[in-house]
Order: C-alpha cells, then sequence, then structure tokens
DNA sequence: TGCTAAATCTCGAAC
DNA sequence: GTTCGAGGTTTAGCA
C-alpha cells in the first residue's frame, strides 16, 4: 500500500516536472500553489494583459484560479469556479489555460520560470459564520419593534412594491403606516432615494398617511438634510445591538426547551 | 557573502522553526505561504468564526492577508494593506493577528498544524492593463461623438448635477441638449432611473429641450418600455467597438509622429 | 480625508 | 436561467 503525501512541494521543477505534476493535479481536482515569473492575459467581458513579474497562482478543486501579485487583496486575474483548464508547453515555457463556458472567457498563464509548485489534498469542513448582518438587523427588528419606537407593529416581511422590496413594513402607534429601510453601515443618498421611492410607491396606492423611517447605525454628511426634506425619519440603530439582541433571544428560546 | 534564497520552503515545521521564519518574514516585509489546519475569527465591521479545516493563508508585502479555503474565489477572512501583525504561540500553536486600525478590525488565525511555510522575495514590475472599461467608452465617443448619432458635439465631460454625475454632457443637430448614461453591460432600471434623474435635474434649470441618451450594449427586458415612457434614447454600443476605436486612434497618433 | 460610482465585481435568493 | 440586491464588498477618482 502507497500511502500518498497529503501535500507535495516541488522546488524549481523543470518543465516536464511542472507540466507532469499540474495534468495530474488538476485530474484529480487536487488544490495547487504554483510560484514564478509569469504573463498573464485574458479575454472575455473585458481584457488585460499583464506583463512579465513573479506572481502567486492558486488553482482550487471546484475548478477556480487567481493570480495574485506581490501586493494588493484583490487577485489581479482570477478565473471563477467551474472553469476547465489545459496545461501545455508553449516553447519552453508551461502555459495554462483556463476557460470558463459561460460567458465565455479564457485566462491564459505563460511561465519564464517556475519557483515552485505544490499539490495539495485540503480537508475542510469547517463551519463559517458572519454575525450582525442586514438579514440580523431585520430579524432584530422583527423580535423587538420596539428598538424602533414604542408601539409600532411589523405586518409584512419583504413586501413586494414596484420599485423593489421593501426590507419592513408595519403600522405605527397611531394608525399611520411605516415603511422601514434598514442600512448596516453608514445610510447615504442611495439609501434614502430607495426608501422615498418605496413611500411613493405605497402613497400612489393607498389612501392613508405612509411614514418612511431609515434604520441604521449613521447618516451621511448632508443625508439628513435629504431626509428631512423629503419627510423621512432616521432612526439610529447598530448591527452589534441587533445581534445582542438576537442572540438574547436565542439563548431564552433554548431555555424554554430546557426548562 | 551569503546569497539568500529567494524563495524559502520549510516542509511540516515545528512551532518554533514556524514562529521564527514568519516573524523574520514579517519584518522583512516578504510575501509568505502558509498552508494548515487553523481556525479563525474576526472582529470588525461585522464578527464571523470559522472552524478548523486545511487553509492556504498568503501574506503579502504591503501587510495584507488572504484566507481561502480549498473552494471559491473569494477568501473566507482577509484583511486589507496597510495591516499589522503580531505572530505569538497560543499554547502549542502558532496564532496570526493581523489589525487594521481604520476601521479597527482584528483577524486572528490559529493553527493547529502547518503543513509547509514559504517565505519569498518576489518581484513583481509588469504592467497591467485593461482594456474597455466604461472610461474607455467614454473616451471612444468624446473622439467620436458620431458613434452615437450625426452632427452630436459634446461639450462637458463629468458635469456634476444634484443627483451625481452626467457621464457626458452635448448639444445634438437640432440645438437640444443632450445627457448621455453609458453602461458597459446590460443596462438595467438603474441606469435609466440614473438617467432620468439628470434628465430631470438639467430640465428644471433650462428653458431649453433636453434629450437623454442611454448607451449600453444592451438593455434589460422591460427596461424599453420604461425608457419610451420617460421619453428617453437607447443606443446601442458595445465596449468592444470602443476598444477599436481608441486602438485606432492611437494608431493614427502615432502615425502622424511618423509620417 | 471623505464620498461617489464602477467592478472581468462575486454570491445567493427569488421568480 | 435571469434578475436583483448585499457585501466585513474593494478600488479608483475627485472634492
Amino acid at each position: 500500500m502507497v500511502i500518498e503525501n497529503l501535500v507535495k512541494v516541488i522546488s524549481n521543477p523543470n518543465v516536464n516536472e511542472a507540466l507532469e505534476a499540474l495534468r495530474d493535479a488538476i485530474s484529480r481536482r487536487r488544490v495547487v500553489l504554483l510560484v514564478g515569473a509569469c504573463i498573464v492575459s485574458y479575454k472575455g467581458r473585458a481584457s488585460s494583459e499583464l506583463g512579465l513579474g513573479d506572481r502567486i497562482v492558486l488553482i482550487k478543486e471546484d475548478g477556480s484560479i487567481l493570480v495574485h501579485r506581490p501586493r494588493g487583496y484583490e487577485p489581479v486575474n482570477w478565473q471563477p469556479p467551474k472553469c476547465l483548464f489545459n496545461v501545455h508547453l508553449d516553447g519552453d515555457n508551461l502555459a495554462i489555460r483556463a476557460i470558463r463556458q459561460k460567458p465565455r472567457e479564457t485566462l491564459q498563464i505563460r511561465f519564464k520560470k517556475i519557483y515552485f509548485l505544490s499539490v495539495m489534498t485540503l480537508e475542510d469542513a469547517g463551519e463559517f459564520s458572519l454575525y450582525a448582518t442586514e438579514e440580523d438587523m431585520k430579524k432584530a427588528i422583527l423580535l423587538r419593534p420596539s428598538i424602533i419606537e414604542e408601539g409600532l407593529r411589523l405586518v409584512k416581511y419583504e413586501k413586494k412594491v414596484e420599485p423593489g422590496f421593501i426590507d419592513l413594513y408595519g403600522v405605527d402607534e397611531e394608525g399611520r403606516l411605516v415603511v422601514i429601510e434598514i442600512k448596516r453601515r453608514t445610510a447615504g443618498r442611495d439609501a434614502v432615494l430607495q426608501l422615498a421611492r418605496y413611500v411613493e410607491s405605497i402613497r400612489t396606492n393607498v389612501k392613508r398617511d405612509v411614514r418612511g423611517i431609515l434604520v441604521a447605525p449613521k447618516l451621511a454628511r448632508g443625508v439628513q438634510r435629504m431626509l428631512v426634506s423629503l419627510g423621512l425619519d432616521f432612526k439610529e440603530l447598530n448591527p452589534k445591538t441587533c445581534a445582542k439582541i438576537l442572540k438574547r433571544y436565542k439563548t431564552k428560546k433554548l431555555s424554554e426547551f430546557t426548562f
């Protein structure tokens, strides 16, 4: 029985070694890291050319590929999951073509020199959880509408109106309709305009008072004036506050089962 | 004289080897690749937790850091350039903390096992050029306004009006003002509303006929009706056509110098 | 420094 | 399959 290395590293491979290892790795859907000097060209939704330089190329199990320069958060070139690979020789150099079918896009990487190549069998079943998103804020407000204002009753969730989807919809203490637009970060003009369009759309269909409340941790500069002139309200609400409410609620629910 | 390896790879390093190599690499602003089993947590604009699994961690010269899972285009966790690193031992495990100052955000990676670590000195001076962006379309239209319509003269570039910035602004054959909104992809409702707001804003300030032209390779479904009802025009224009015009123009300019 | 708009945006959900 | 909106969006350009 042969026990295969889960992580294989080849330093300074020659072109044929690299070619063979890469073809094998891709056919087996392994994760591959390549570091070397290369030129890159891309044609598809746009086109790009990248001159010679040292880069890190990461090919993943799902057929995605990333080309990273030594600086910057974003990859300089890439291809999303599910693309097809073709590894071949371009003269004396190793070349990788990654082709996406729809939309048709082609990424070509030509290596002048490969410093190292690694083929890896990685196991990753870890759960990822992100807290305090806009969705969480919505849930927290539904659980406890009083964080917006006393007497508020929420009657609809993601109501469809003409310009799009309303985040939250309800009735206030005095029976007026309330439209709520939620932003998890500083709300700008766009958020106000969005809310204004929703309110306008409902006003044209209903013979009742309609209020619009923008809910966000903060307003961008100059936006307050805009809100006032459009007759809309603002309610400060921090995503962290919402996370706490959700947490408490979950604990409570759990305790309901426990006791 | 000591000649240092430009790319150093350590397979299955023990914790102290890894700690030393990593601290040295970060202080020298080298590019680092780490592959191993880790857990990750993030606190900042939001919060996240990632359970144990094999990942690829890339630390760059500019102080950015990316954590990639074996699948997916996007990093599961990251930190943008200019963050500060702290490498330490967490019990028997190697831990990396990457701290961003503004906004204050912290990324912590704890390795249960390191399969390999690579420290690299990479040289990348290659030029990157991307063709046929919205900016290119703007330039092409300015160079040859007749691709929109005969007799069009463009008089302003990125004119500021109340709702935002107009892409292009001009006068048509019959002396009417023309506002142009450019999209490099299929134009949707948002593009139409944007153009409509610009046109409206100019109409309120000027006692002249004002036309709005949406320029894009294609219209989304249902958008044509919207355009008509708002009295706006559409002109089909492909970004590739624009790239060709720019290329020809550059060649022509070159030939003017040559001959 | 802060804000606005674009991105080969990507990704997911809803229709 | 298409469309629409969110994203820890990031990034570039400009007041």
